[in-house]
DNA sequence: GTATTTTTAGAACGAACGTTCGATTTATAA
DNA sequence: TTATAAATCGAACGTTCGTTCTAAAAATAC
């Protein structure tokens, strides 16, 4: 039971780390101030170091924070989808209903990957290869090719999955489940027959 | 007739835009400081603006180099293919061979698109808007459905070849043809059948 | 209401940044 | 060899950066 001063902490510290998502996403890691997050989290610049001890910190805690929810979410989609297409379904909308959902974050995630250095990139690697190797095993039951080949269809697909971040515009691509559907698509019987 | 001076000069200019490219594909453009390129390229801090007036400079010059000699080199594959399908592997091929070819560049093209502004980034733009003018057109040979839909599988395809600057490890992916094998095998028939 | 802890604020630190400047060295031309 | 231009260099500039410190305010507990 977590008391009402834990709760303000929590919604605080997460309000900050959205602002920082916001400014990071736009500006990078490093051309982005802990000032101008503190600015847009209306906090005072020395402030944000009662709720992190760094700048990295603070990435850490954005990236692994998104990451293991897309894990997550995905192992929840998976538990119940057993046709192989329909589990590649479930790969493909659980990352684009993320990204829609937490643009910021999720662009933070895949254009500051090596910003961070140390534990705390080893921490989120971890998690990032969980996810990868989720996926993998999905797209393994649909590509009956060589380890390798797999892999690289994998990799190929991730390629496609996060690549988003750079294109999307929500005036011009609105509906996020064309997308998913065209994904799928191209991801299951590619562009040659359609 | 370039006189010798000349030669010196673009000789010079080019390997300092090499020293940049690895110092900016490693540390970011943000990151990277003019000192380390300097250092990196054999040069004094100052000597650096004998030929650039600035560091946004330099990025562009990296990127424009880079992107219309894709788009060049792209042009003088397709002139004499005519299958759609090889049209394609063309396009997959040069992408590819590019990339191992100029690590640095790609890297700093895939990554740092949006470190350009201004002039410099609408320059760039125009160029970028060529190549994938010239994909798409590729990409619709194959794929015979709405206009959107072409439009999201070039993106895709765009997201696989560009995400490999993220993963590609020398020592394990050494072939490069298997790469390129495998990314048409995916986008021409799925990774569905095989 | 007083004491205690949690949260915020302001000022300051040294370090690193991009850029500029004047002088110096190196190469070409006479 | 002397004069001219091209190329390099070291030092310094004003800013901005991440981080720290001390004190004040606000919220909780006694």
């Amino acid at each position: 039971m977590p008391t009402q001063r834990q709760q303000k902490y929590e919604k605080r510290l997460s309000s900050i780390l959205s602002a920082a998502s916001k400014v990071i996403a736009r500006d990078g890691f490093n051309g982005a101030s802990v000032r101008d997050v503190a600015a847009k989290g209306k906090i005072g610049l020395s402030g944000i170091y009662y709720y992190f001890k760094s700048k990295d910190e603070m990435l850490y805690a954005i990236q692994q924070h998104a990451f293991s929810t897309l894990v997550r979410q995905l192992k929840e989609r998976l538990k119940d989808t057993s046709s192989p297409q329909h589990r590649l379904k479930a790969v493909i909308d659980n990352h684009f209903e993320f990204f829609v959902d937490n643009v910021d974050e999720f662009t933070v995630c895949v254009h500051e990957i090596e910003s961070l250095s140390g534990k705390y990139f080893k921490d989120v690697l971890k998690t990032r290869q969980e996810y990868f190797n989720v996926v993998r095993g999905v797209v393994g039951e649909l590509h009956h090719g060589s380890k390798d080949d797999t892999d690289l269809a994998t990799l190929f697909l991730f390629g496609s999955l996060n690549w988003v971040y750079m294109w999307y515009d929500p005036e011009k691509n609105a509906d996020i489940k064309k997308l998913s559907h065209q994904c799928l698509r191209v991801f299951l019987d590619g562009i040659n027959k359609t």
